[in-house]
DNA sequence: ACGCGTAGTCTTACGCCGTAAGTGAGCGCC
DNA sequence: GGCGCTCACTTACGGCGTAAGACTACGCGT
């Protein structure tokens, strides 16, 4: 709270005597998430990402706690992204559709942070914010909370499952053999011929494959078999 | 292949004159499973994975490339797990169901892991095997091709994207607030009450979801919508 | 005007990490 | 007996996260 008010009135000076914007939880954990978009997140050091802010590694401990703050720091504000739709948006189908897309968007723009995403405890208040909208569009659509509670998990499961195969490097995309430039993951052209035909047979549309376009494909399959229990649990 | 078989004849000795038994890739990446599954991820190094297996650092490089080399190599270990339906046994969505939930299992045992598949090009031979399982059985069952490509996409996000929900740290089990003990994930009395009604509503749902049933739930509507588009196909 | 408290930065240091480079012991084979 | 090969070992380097503490410059009470 000291801090907030210092932010606006500081302004320290350089041992040059400049001007040096004072730093703040804030001005790193942007200065973090940009750095890990264009770098990555193994490139991203205390060090690296202090002299991005002018100011030594040992700094930042005075506004952030350790790094895994950070990173919890930089999920978040990834989910800070997605945009909530309002509550007279359209049907509770149409909302659903409409927030899935955002979370998709803002964690592919930022595939460089998803694999945080997995570490675990990094739901911070934007995360929370998704949710709730998500878990009330359910309700007032008549789910039972239990239903709502898996439909919240089904439709995380999917966005998460698919940023996850659009940042993993695809496998089959070149028909020539990988090894030799010293890449270790399988080519089509590896391929012990004849063992693999059925992926050999979808390889090209391994290939060309547009990403968002599939993301529809399985969220349909999914709000369509949530309406449909919607259905028939009313007609019981 | 020099290697295979000087595995079977080697034997060296102890500087102190005992025997033992000859590193291999195999047993490192054993070992460096082991290791991940019974600590974790960050926890797995160079160092300490060479003295588990009472040897130098430097000496495991004489068998693997280098760290990614044993992390890409341990993700498909994980895979080599999970079982793959025999071609007879019982509808096509039986096997598919079956070869999701040995894939969920599988990387349930070992969620330390789940973190590398994030990672990128770890798609070793297991995994194309399951893939090939995956896609035959829907071209089997009369599905397009390029149905069975949106359909593996969409179950390899259902399993991929539901580990991932079981492995983090689930953030509202406690009802007490859990800053005091460090811990920077939110918990139900941290929240600001009236803010989140439908969470705190389903909280306790979440608090005591049983994964495997959940993933059911989401499997079945997969699986359904997937037969659903299977029928209208044939149909038109 | 002065000096004290304090917030925030920098310096130093420690013990880890991944791995490049070079050394040397023991084995199979001639 | 000696050669060459395999393979583990030793040493070393630069970078990492961060604990501990010194230093600086501001805001405020007097």
């Amino acid at each position: 709270m000291t801090q907030a008010t210092a932010a606006q009135t500081d302004r320290r000076t350089d041992r040059n005597g400049r001007v040096r914007e004072p730093l703040t939880r804030e001005r790193i954990l942007d200065a973090a998430l940009r750095f890990a978009d264009e770098h990555s997140l193994q490139a991203l050091s205390m060090r690296k990402l202090a002299s991005e802010l002018n100011v030594e590694a040992m700094s930042l401990y005075n506004h952030i706690d350790n790094k895994d703050d950070i990173l919890a720091g930089i999920a978040d504000l990834v989910f800070a992204e997605v945009e909530i739709p309002s509550a007279e948006s359209g049907d509770w189908d149409q909302r659903l559709r409409s927030v899935s897309e955002a979370a998709r968007e803002a964690l592919s723009r930022h595939a460089n942070v998803v694999p945080i995403i997995l570490a675990g405890s990094n739901r911070g208040p934007a995360y929370l914010q998704m949710m709730e909208s998500v878990v009330g569009t359910m309700r007032e659509a008549g789910f039972t909370a239990d239903m709502a509670h898996h439909g919240w998990h089904t439709l995380v499961a999917h966005v998460l499952g698919y940023v996850l195969q659009e940042t993993a490097t695809p496998i089959l995309l070149s028909t020539s053999p990988a090894r030799a430039a010293g890449n270790r993951s399988v080519s089509l052209a590896d391929l012990p011929s004849g063992d693999f035909p059925h992926i050999v047979e979808i390889a090209p549309l391994l290939a060309e494959c547009e990403t968002a376009d599939e993301f529809e494909f399985g969220l349909d399959v999914i709000l369509s078999g949530l309406a449909a229990k919607l259905v028939s649990a009313n007609d019981r």
